[in-house]
DNA sequence: ATGAAAGCGCTAACAA
DNA sequence: TTGTTAGCGCTTTCAT
């Protein structure tokens, strides 16, 4: 059968309890520095390993936190896992990830089974900017950062890149490059990445007073290709833009596919800049000029504010914006002359 | 505080191990059908949530099950672990991810950290051919489904796609386009896909007859873009193919860089061949030809034969394969004449 | 510094 | 059909 504590103890020649102090690094102090290592040999002779649910039943904690993402077969997220796992792991915590669908039933699914499973804490990527589960989730108290993505009217604390900066960096490289009429391809304004790039576009195009480009913007209802190349299409029936500033990289690679629908080439006619830096946009034709965002950063560092969250109780509702910065490759080029 | 057992008992006037009863859907036929009602109703009414650990505790059961992947930002492995994870939850596991990042050591810790947090089984899609830890698991018991790659000498149950098929429609199509010189570029043999499908491509071609082709292959060391190059400019110094199979995606990009950086043309000097149609491979320049496998299918189809054997014991060491087709693109053509 | 004992919330064998 | 009881493996007061 399984090695119990009772076993270490037994074989150490001590009561279970002392035992327990013994293997435990904040009790350990109470315990006779030999009894320790005697404690401790055992436990190594008999590859002691904590039964971690006795454990949780007894101090009403698991070293568990959950991961909640909108879509793991995005690009974008598994390095935002993977920062956040080896923080979480250097932390002892161990990391359930759960895959919403994009969908806000499923998220509040997700939700409700992670701390059904009695979950010390979550870091959530997949909140929407009105999230009522996310805030049910910090009416409660649940241990809760947000990552890449921000909710609305939560003092929540959130780790994401920098939206504002990323579109400033693609608008002042096009203008560089000549172009007058950017336009943007908007991703879904119900998520904070949507919105803020949205908004920083228009911001800076009225703040420069280049001239009412009201025409010169569409929404895309999801991140997607297809919806890139809808709502691409959909922008050139009514304009003509030398440069497209989509809200993220799906949506560049369908606006090139829109652009090349319509005879029209990328860049030589187009520019296409995309947002996120997701692998292998280096390789498409053209490589795509996109604002690389630090994922792998942004989910360690939501997991460090997290972690001190659970073991301390810090419960900082500040929020962290990671700087971005622009990467320039083959779908930019000078602005046509016409 | 927390609701409990005792205290949807209490309310439904019944002992708490009555309780138990009716809330358990295996036991509830020993319960009087009022009494299931009244308990079920306290229980709605108080928003009871079982304590996972206190059952499983008492039970030693957790519903979890461990998915061990060798590295998540590989397109290849979120469609599996989602596959996998649709047809678990059905069943009422969750899943906990594991990432090994292609280290063994790696595998060994997250294998071993697993365990110890008691799942109820394993899902394996890191295994190499020769995988001690993978033997370990086997020698204990543990219920363990490999995915995507299988191990040797180890009678577990595995799920994969059809490499040879694979191999042998790519090399039938390349036929048929006129190639006689086609290269494999293998990926490593310490992994089942990596041999697979080079023991496919060396068969297909003495079969055949076609020629020594000893000097047409290469073996990447891992399956990575900038091995692709490496080991394509290998080839290259050494031969002349019209054509290259490669043993994945991220090797037939590499393959292409390479050739370019020579000043071939992909496809009209030589022909290249991917393998699993990740995600985007159809955006490149040029489309990638390549073999689709299912892989969300293989997670799924994993996932149903952990779950039987987790529920009824039934551990059939059998070998499941799935078909796979070949996507033809941009990257393969005609044999050029020379 | 260590032992004793209780109990976390649940299930299951046994009794009634 | 339901109640009783014990105990899963651990931590943590409270004694000693």
């Amino acid at each position: 059968m399984r090695v119990t504590l009772r076993d270490v103890a037994e074989r150490a020649g001590v009561h279970p309890g002392t035992a327990s102090r013994a293997l435990n690094a904040e009790t350990r102090g109470l315990v006779n520095e030999a009894t320790v290592r005697r404690v401790q040999q055992a436990a190594k002779a008999l590859a002691y390993r904590p039964n971690p649910m006795a454990r949780g039943l007894k101090t009403s904690r698991t070293p568990m936190v959950g991961i909640v993402v909108p879509d793991l077969s995005n690009p974008l997220f598994p390095p935002i896992v993977r920062g956040a796992e080896v923080e979480l792991s250097r932390a002892g915590y161990m990391s359930i990830i759960a895959d919403t669908d994009n969908d806000a039933a499923r998220e509040e699914t997700a939700l409700e089974v992670l701390r059904a499973r009695q979950v010390d804490g979550l870091l959530v990527a997949s909140a929407r900017r009105e999230d009522a589960a996310i805030r049910e989730l910090h009416a409660q108290g649940v241990p809760v950062v947000l990552v890449n993505r921000r909710a609305e009217r939560v003092p929540l604390p959130a780790v994401t890149g920098d939206d504002e900066l990323g579109i400033e960096l693609a608008v002042r490289h096009l203008r560089e490059l000549g172009h007058s009429r950017i336009a943007h391809l908007a991703g879904p304004l119900a998520l904070s990445t949507g919105l803020a790039r949205h908004r920083a576009f228009r911001h800076l195009v009225v703040e420069t007073g280049a001239h009412s480009s009201l025409e010169l913007v569409v929404k895309a209802r999801t991140y997607s290709v297809e919806e890139g190349a809808r709502a691409t299409a959909e922008l050139l029936d009514r304009s003509r833009p030398t440069a497209i500033i989509a809200g993220n990289d799906q949506l560049a690679v369908g606006a090139i596919d829109a652009l090349r629908a319509r005879g029209l080439r990328c860049p030589d006619d187009v520019s296409v800049v995309g947002f996120n830096d997701m692998p292998f946009v280096d390789k498409l034709s053209p490589p795509l000029t996109t604002v690389r965002v630090p994922h792998a950063e942004i989910g360690a560092e939501a997991a460090r504010i997290l972690v001190r969250w659970m073991t301390q109780g810090i419960a900082s509702s500040s929020t962290t914006t990671l700087p971005v910065e622009l990467v320039t490759r083959g779908s930019t080029a000078r602005a046509p002359r016409d």
